[in-house]
DNA sequence: ACATTAAGTGATT
DNA sequence: AATCACTTAATGT
């Protein structure tokens, strides 16, 4: 079972051995929509392996309740930083989502470090991991320094779609505004502008991108 | 039918 | 672009 999903979601992982080592000690997670998988502070004690669905990772700003939106996960993918979480045993800075259904293998985190020296198809799983987050990242801070909202949305839009297997997002104007610290006001103004540009479709609670 | 929540609108700063 | 005040629309009970 976990082979088959391995061999699907993650075929990077080519060695026999460190496929037969993740089978014995990797655990099949589910998750529902709206469940936080992991929470500020807590410590990490796996690292996920996302076989389907898709995940919100943000980063609670300094003082206030604030949130900022790092970026989206899906399947095939990996949190970069329960990586670095794990091998520096701090507590995690990030809070993780499950915005739909997901489905993911947990790897214990004593085995992370350990196939780091054994096997270099996890090696340079990890580090292109690392490499990917890294650009995501930079586009995101590039965004908020440069992009206007309008640009912003968008780019919301689509990478928020491109984690899932639909096309329609769940989500109320309120709940795209707070990810985006904007306004509501804002945000429903816009969205109009982008049906009449034709590329959404707007419902109550949903979004469908065109 | 009524209350609640989501979304639309215009004015003000 | 944020905030406010208000309206209209959709949904839950």
């Amino acid at each position: 079972m976990i082979e088959t999903l391995l061999q699907k979601h993650f075929p990077q992982l080519s060695e026999p051995n460190l496929k037969a080592e993740i089978n014995s000690v990797a655990q099949l997670m589910n998750f529902q929509a709206g469940d936080i998988i992991m929470d500020y502070g807590s410590y990490v004690r796996l690292v996920p392996l996302i076989i389907k669905g898709s995940i919100k990772v943000t980063h609670e700003a300094d003082d206030n309740e604030r949130e900022l939106l790092l970026y989206f996960l899906n399947d095939g993918e990996t949190c970069s930083m329960s990586f670095s979480c794990c091998l520096t045993q701090k507590r995690s800075m990030i809070r993780t989502e499950a915005l739909e259904d997901t489905t993911l293998l947990a790897i214990p985190v004593q085995y992370v470090d350990q196939w780091m020296g054994q096997y270099p198809s996890w090696k340079n799983f990890v580090m292109s991991s690392y490499d990917q987050r890294m650009q995501a990242l930079v586009q995101v801070i590039d965004n908020i320094a440069f992009a206007n909202l309008d640009e912003r949305l968008m780019d919301y839009l689509w990478s928020r779609q491109s984690t899932q297997d639909t096309n329609v997002i769940k989500a109320t104007h309120k709940e795209i505004a707070a990810d985006m610290n904007a306004s509501r006001e804002a945000i429903s103004r816009l969205l109009k502008k982008l049906e009449q540009m034709g590329k959404v479709r707007l419902a109550r609670n949903e979004v469908h991108l065109l």
